[in-house]
RNA sequence: GCACAGGUGGCCGAGCGGUUAAUGGCAGCAGACUGUAAAUCUGCCGCUCCUUGCGAGCUACGGAGGUUCGAAUCCUCCCCUGUGCA
């Protein structure tokens, strides 16, 4: 059974409200999704994140074949129930990996060979076994293995990139396509079944974007992401490539525009028709004590707030804002004490949830097209 | 009282005759983080001034003298701390 994405409303700018029937949740887009890389999205439990209305986090697939490994979480009955998270998951393939642990790995046509961050060891990905890996997991979306390309990239380097991307992409579905019955929920599921999406990269030349799309669509994934982006090239470019791309994939798929972004990126981006979202921002810039508010950054270490006894965002409801001061949070990061990565990445993430939650209603009203 | 070992910038701690306003670390101040090698990384961190520069002046390595062209570094005395012996 293919996925089932209803679009409930579009925009004339291209944006839509929809909503993605995963298997283990009925999402509402546009979505951001929190990351939760290692089984965790860091300092925050499962049950605050679902509190705070999160119907679809990551993990990812690198991180937790190294650790547990991907078997054990299989024989634990796959991600879902080894963390306690009843809802939507989506798993990254480990083709940002390719990207950020460049020093660690040599790329060659038929995969990716790594250095383990953790010790060194040496492990080869391949498209198949980045599937079998996330089958094992079993997300409600897999991503195909991808190579996110850096910027700046030459025309002929991106070219290149986007052969080999293409190549996993075609590999990764026919593969997944064979062995996605083996998901640890199959027969639980009402028959709903595991998905996945391609992955458009091209760099910033439009040419490549517009090719990679179609040849994608033509192969037919559950969606489609766009990855490579928001890696350093100006935002402007950003913009265009997004712009480029989006007519050029199903209406009735989810789009996905991975790795993104700051508050007033996301919210961008979702009126021009991007359906799901990602990003460690939220969470890692909690960690280093900077916080998202309806008033734009605030750094919460700065000796400025060292008794200011007002909540962080004053137009948030979010529990932290609710009942912790400035001073309070900036005496925690001061002290490193682990609970101010917690309060701040709630503070963060029920910002980043409650920008989508007004573009979705925002969406709702629009004139439908 | 005697014998050792020490006293260095907010703290800890290198340096033991000259590129030394003085290595490091911590604390402090500020900045950066975009499919998480990130509770990480970067910058500043004696005082004053300006034409903000591998700029100028001042003060500084327990205290006071001394040796030397030159001392945190060597010598003398004093003060203080730790350990051991009385």
């Amino acid at each position: 059974m293919s996925l089932r994405f209803d679009v409930l409303h579009s925009t004339a700018a291209g944006g839509r409200r929809g909503r993605m029937n995963l298997p283990h949740q009925a999402v509402e887009t546009p979505v951001f999704m929190p990351v939760g890389t290692a089984g965790s999205v860091k300092a925050v439990p499962q049950e605050t994140v679902e509190s705070l209305g999160a119907e679809l986090i990551l993990g990812n697939t690198y991180h937790l074949y190294l650790r547990p490994g991907h078997q054990a979480i299989r024989r634990m009955g796959g991600l879902h129930r080894f963390i306690s998270w009843p809802r939507a998951m989506l798993t990254d393939s480990g083709g940002f990996q390719v990207f950020s642990l460049s020093g660690l790995r040599k790329v060659t046509d038929e995969g990716v060979t790594f250095r383990s961050h953790l010790d060194g060891s040496l492990h080869s990905f391949a498209p198949e076994h980045s599937m079998d890996v996330q089958i094992a997991l079993g997300a409600d979306i897999a991503m195909a293995f991808d190579e996110c390309t850096e910027y700046p990239a030459s025309r002929e380097r991106a070219q290149e990139s986007l052969r080999l991307t293409m190549n996993w992409a075609r590999r990764s579905l026919s593969h997944f396509r064979a062995h996605q019955n083996l998901v640890p929920w199959h027969d639980a599921m009402n028959g709903q079944t595991q998905n996945l999406f391609g992955i458009v990269q091209g760099g910033t030349y439009l040419d490549l974007r517009r090719e990679s799309a179609e040849r994608l669509v033509e192969m037919d994934f559950d969606g489609y992401a766009i990855g490579g982006l928001s890696v350093g090239e100006p935002r402007q470019l950003t913009q265009e490539m997004i712009a480029e791309v989006l007519p050029l994939l199903p209406k009735d798929k989810p789009r996905y525009l991975m790795g993104v972004g700051y508050p007033d990126e996301i919210e961008e981006y979702a009126r021009m028709g991007v359906d799901m979202m990602d990003c460690v921002l939220p969470t890692r810039a909690a960690r280093h004590g900077l916080l998202f508010t309806s008033q734009g950054r605030m750094n919460i270490k700065n000796k400025q707030y060292a008794e200011d006894q007002n909540p962080p965002d004053l137009d948030c409801p979010c529990p932290t804002c609710r009942r912790y001061s400035r001073a309070y949070l900036r005496h925690l990061m001061q002290c490193a004490e682990p609970l101010a990565a917690t309060l701040n990445s709630i503070h963060n993430l029920a910002h980043y949830l409650d920008i989508m939650q007004r573009v979705r209603q925002s969406l709702q009203s629009a004139q439908t097209v």
